[in-house]
DNA sequence: GTTAGAATTGCAAACGATTGCAGCACTACT
DNA sequence: AGTAGTGCTGCAATCGTTTGCAATTCTAAC
């Protein structure tokens, strides 16, 4: 081996690449040995297997993984749809998909929907004829019930993330949403507030339904004595801020604020702060995500967990034995643990 | 077609695929015709070509693509290298470079390296097996000489990301961190600031370092009355945070603040608010980036925008020009406006 | 020294496309 | 009518692997 040569450079860097042909002609076996060689099938000599690797080493050999792929009908490569991986929250799960594919020994394609059920099954067809082994989906929500069902026939494996049993084609994994309000709900309660506030987001929203119907569920089942308002708007910064700003015009007393995302909480702040309202001096404020933005905010804000990351990973991890055929599509649903995180935002009621 | 069939059952769903061959057996021709036919390629009657692409539509044909790409030595897919997603900084190039490449017709499969070198190497060899058409790396810095020599030498097109011409092997696209630097002095210059700090990375930090030059040669060349210290740390919010604190106790009293970053700057709000120091009363801050959360905190950032998202984007663009061999590696480099954003963190001093 | 059985190896057919080349049919021109 | 040219189609090789099966060699027991 020359000293110029670099390790790459069975690639596209002279003529052509070495392949198992060039391996076999330089040992002198047969190409199926040396294929069994390298992929230590049983059944190769040893001192044969030896020889071969050793030869695939001096070469500089790197196996073709497309035409592997095109024979084993594997292609080792996950994709996930995401609606945009500029939301924090999905690039949390995002790295946490990559990491547990990559472990697995399979590459993540990222796309990016921005929820449109065209740009979705456009990504869809596009990965089946690059053969994907599994696809990882945000949300299927906004499909028509006949594109949900095509995905379903499409044979692909397919777990959904973030989405609780939409549909038993698809196995899901999912923070508790519902205890998650649940949570909230107490947390409040416990600080003594009683004219209490929900901020969320447009009214079928699957996750922050979710978390309302336990928030709201847990008040009630604790005694009436509570008032409580909920609002509907965007679930985003924007959203969180007028619907702040209606809130304390109607019900100036209002003592304590659960906001549906964290979002929605620092538009919260913001408003609050430019009504001259104190957080959590004058009005306690619990949020739902713990971005990381959450304890770098004033008042760092207490929220209630989910875990993104492992969200991320599991359904990675669901979908590699899916791709494996270790399990059976639509078999598993996952519920991810979710924790109140006691920050600075909120304080007992006076 | 029975009307249970979707539109993807092509794959995977009853038992085999449906490929050329079939075409070419239900339409009577040769499959090098349908091939010609289904890639309108030249020389195939108009008559031939219609009833080849009817068949395929009744078929509900779909080209596989590795095996296309197998023949055609192109996978249609870029990589894209990054340290982590989760930095919303390095999410929005994503989402430019994912726009870019898919409006080109190809994937983007995402890399997380957290910058260790290792791992770096391992993804671009596993890349290389995979036959990607071309990588997008966010830095290179960490690599040893001899392993960017690698890099060059395997063949593969490479595009930096963010790294102004770091060897004349890549192609690069980065923003003017320097002009960026130069910008942010003479802004509060003309505030009419003389005692003014720095916070920056560590020494030597590309573009942080950049970002200083620029700034302190402009002051020098202003005229030399200012005071100016230049403090070095971590380049994140608990850097930013410390480096305050430490700042504000040397020198009481500063009067403007130049972080490197956005990050940094945000530390530097909370340890000032924790002093007891207001911004922008007391003390002007700008900061550099131009991240979201930018607008959102409190008070609203001045701060120096780069294009992150058409960073992304054009350098897919550049990527996508070499993986096709219209243009020589290393040959394109481009540098990115950037922009001073004027919002609510700098005074005019009193 | 045979021979059964296991352990290795080689042959050749896939996998699903693309593509250079040859062949054929037809037109148009001389 | 002969011929050159053009337009369309088919043949078969090829891309780099994997893998069922047949063929060969090896081992060891009789």
């Amino acid at each position: 081996m020359t000293s110029h040569e670099g390790i790459f450079n069975h690639i596209n860097s002279g003529k052509k690449a070495i392949t198992i042909k060039d391996i076999a002609r330089e040992s002198g076996v047969n190409i199926s040995t040396v294929s069994r060689a390298l992929n230590d099938a049983y059944g190769v000599h040893q001192q044969t297997r030896g020889h071969v690797l050793a030869v695939a080493a001096r070469l500089n050999y790197y196996p073709n993984r497309v035409a592997r792929g095109l024979k084993t009908r594997r292609s080792h490569t996950l994709a996930l749809i995401v609606s945009d991986i500029r939301n924090p929250f999905f690039a949390e799960v995002t790295r946490g998909a990559e990491d547990a594919a990559r472990a697995g020994g399979y590459d993540l394609v990222l796309c990016n929907s921005d929820l449109d059920p065209r740009k979705q099954m456009e990504y869809v067809a596009s990965l089946l004829e690059k053969q994907v082994d599994g696809i990882l989906m945000n949300s299927v929500a906004d499909l028509s019930r006949k594109q949900q069902d095509q995905l379903a026939a499409s044979g692909v494996p397919i777990v959904l993330l973030n989405r609780s049993t939409a549909s038993k084609s698809f196995s899901t994994v999912c923070a508790d949403n519902e205890s998650g309000g649940a949570m909230a709900a107490q947390y409040l309660l416990r600080l003594g507030h009683e004219n209490i506030a929900h901020l969320t987001g447009p009214r079928r929203h699957g996750n922050l339904t979710d978390r309302a119907r336990g928030f709201l569920r847990f008040l009630k089942a604790a005694g009436a004595k509570q008032r409580i308002t909920v609002l509907h708007g965007e679930n985003s910064f924007s959203g969180g801020h007028t619907l702040t700003q209606k809130l304390l015009r109607q019900q100036p007393k209002i003592s304590a604020i659960f906001a549906a995302n964290d979002w929605m909480a620092f538009g919260a702040i913001r408003a609050m702060l430019e009504l001259g309202r104190r957080v959590p001096e004058d009005i306690s404020l619990i949020g739902f995500d713990n971005l990381e933005l959450a304890s770098v905010v004033h008042p760092p804000l207490t929220t209630i967990h989910q875990p993104k990351y492992e969200m991320g990973r599991a359904a990675s991890e669901m979908l590699l034995r899916l791709a494996r055929n270790q399990s059976k599509p639509g078999s598993e649903h996952l519920l991810l643990r979710v924790e109140l995180i006691e920050r600075e935002s909120c304080r007992k009621r006076l």
